[in-house]
DNA sequence: CGAATTTGACCAGCGC
DNA sequence: GCGCTGGTCAAATTCG
């Protein structure tokens, strides 16, 4: 093997700029003349091959010998005694074999990818799998506490003092806490009753299908836009939600009740803390700045955006840096999207319905109080965990915030996080356009999907040309955090296969096969 | 030249 | 009622 070697170094050296190039096709060449795998570097392995037997005295192929002797005749020594003749076609065997050696790396890297994909494809299987076990485990987890909450829920609505009114922000708190119990319970108990038929098209209509779409629609319809933020009054109950899914807002005054919560859900908003350089951290989505202030009690400007990936999307962002740590920029959504989200906003959507699903979960026994600053994920579950997840109610509407500057490894498996493998089993199963950001949206979107969970799988309806990001922001902060994420690579693969998965049988009218199993032709 | 951004003006809510 | 603040609008400006 040395004198190949020696010989394609010199190769190299007598060819200017692909000294790189050639030695790594020389590591290639080497370690395939041991395997001999492909057919299509047979004849660089042939050379090869044959150059040691030749060294060896064993062979004497003519055509082979002679391009050789040309070559070792360069390598070894005398190169200026060569002819005219010999250096001409010296040159000519060297094109050859550089050709050939790169009809080598083409192959091995064509290897190297299959192989690539093979291992993805088994890491996504064992990744589902894991995670389908341990959404599973949540969900029993839900149903236990939701019987538990139920059971208190009546005595404490009995109890609960008139004067509590007067707190405002407990309320305000506490109707959303209520509003999200019952609904994601009047959801879990519907859905335990519908066909999975009926699930999938419950959830697959229409992007404006919620209840909160439909209120925003009414009102965009009735009012002026100084009015979007007051209490739709007068409408009708949303088809087959008040009225007939829980015991609760089935009077007149539960029903106003129940619209001011509705409206104050609509406000509600996620907010999101990630250390970023850039201007904007990469949602995914197509933002258009609309303004800008300077806000009391920071020296940052807050950039006011809209989204504009649809016409008419009531989606608004603001975006503010941090005036502690002004490397941390907070993104705060509000509003929820009219239309399909790509990917990438599916995995920033998915950040928000994973805190929504943990302030869903039931686990908030001091929602009554005014701020709730604390960690709303259960101790028990999260021993030790930061404060990714909390909830305000000291604004005028509830915030969540998750905060995605803690390296990644201070959080627990489990913990419902985008870069936590759990986003991409959720997004792999759930409507996209139901990822959203308002707390409504999530609520009903868990409670489907934990209801769901052994059943069936959900469509995913995004079309191809929903695929695209967009390169206007910097995704330092984003790719940071999510390539510290040793989980990431395996879900994010399981995400956009499932996601391209179900686009392809969705444009092929089959709604209802699974995702997660679906890795075979991501071909991205 | 159209789209996106900037920026001052305007409006509503809230506290005093 | 007044001032402060947050949020939005829209004309002006910049950019590709």
């Amino acid at each position: 093997m040395e004198p190949v070697d020696h010989h394609i170094v010199s190769l190299v050296q007598s060819s200017d700029g692909i000294k790189r190039v050639v030695n790594e096709m020389d590591f290639f060449a080497h370690d395939r003349s041991s395997k001999q795998h492909d057919k299509a570097d047979y004849d660089v392995h042939h050379h090869h091959v044959k150059t040691e037997s030749e060294h060896h005295g064993a062979d004497q192929d003519d055509d082979v010998n002679t391009g050789l002797n040309l070559l070792t005749t360069n390598t070894a020594s005398e190169k200026s005694s060569v002819a005219g003749d010999g250096i001409t076609s010296s040159q000519n065997l060297k094109e050859k074999q550089r050709v050939n050696q790169l009809a080598d790396i083409r192959a091995e890297l064509d290897r190297i990818n299959a192989e690539n994909q093979r291992l993805k494809l088994t890491l996504n299987q064992v990744n589902s799998n894991y995670y389908a076990l341990q959404m599973h485990l949540v969900s029993l987890t839900q149903r236990h506490r939701n019987r538990i909450a139920e059971s208190s829920e009546a005595n404490t609505q009995m109890n609960r003092p008139i004067e509590e009114k007067k707190h405002g922000e407990g309320m305000v708190a506490r109707q959303f806490m209520d509003l999200v119990q019952t609904e994601t319970k009047a959801e879990k108990d519907e859905l335990s009753e519908s066909s999975s038929e009926d699930r999938c098209h419950e959830l697959s209509g229409s992007p404006g299908n919620t209840i909160v779409e439909s209120m925003e629609r009414r009102q965009k319809n009735n009012k002026s836009r100084n009015q979007r933020e007051d209490t739709p009054e007068g409408l009708p109950h949303p088809a087959g939600w008040l009225p007939n899914k829980g015991p609760k807002f089935n009077t007149s005054k539960d029903n106003e009740q129940a619209q001011q919560t509705m409206a104050m859900i609509r406000k509600a908003r996620v907010s999101v803390r990630a250390r970023s350089e850039a201007s904007m951290i990469s949602d995914g989505c197509q933002w258009r700045k609309y303004g800008q202030k300077m806000a009391k009690g920071n020296p940052c400007p807050r950039a006011y955006y809209r989204c504009t990936m649809a016409t008419g999307c009531p989606v608004r962002k603001q975006v503010q840096r941090c005036a502690e740590d002004r490397t941390i920029l907070v993104t705060t959504y509000e509003g929820n999207h009219n239309h399909p989200l790509p990917p990438a906003a599916m995995a920033m959507a998915s950040t928000t319905s994973a805190a929504a699903s943990t302030l869903l979960s039931g686990s908030m026994p001091s929602a009554d109080h005014g701020i709730m600053n604390s960690n709303i994920v259960p101790k028990g579950m999260l021993p030790g965990s930061p404060n990714l997840i909390t909830l305000s109610a000291s604004a005028p509407f509830p915030t969540v915030t998750l905060d995605l500057t803690h390296p990644p490894n201070q959080r627990p498996l489990h913990q419902l996080h985008p870069l936590s493998p759990n986003w991409p089993h959720n997004i792999s199963r759930l409507p996209a356009h139901l990822l959203g950001h308002p707390i409504y949206n999530q609520s009903k979107l868990l409670g489907t999907y934990l209801s769901s969970q052994g059943n069936n799988e959900l469509p995913v309806h995004l079309s191809q040309n929903q695929m695209q990001g967009h390169p206007m922001v910097d995704t330092a902060a984003t790719a940071a955090a999510i390539t510290a994420d040793p989980n990431f690579t395996a879900a994010l693969v399981a995400a956009i296969t499932s996601i391209i998965g179900n686009s392809h049988r969705d444009n092929s009218g089959n709604n209802n096969s699974t995702t997660s199993r679906n890795t075979g032709d991501n071909n991205t």
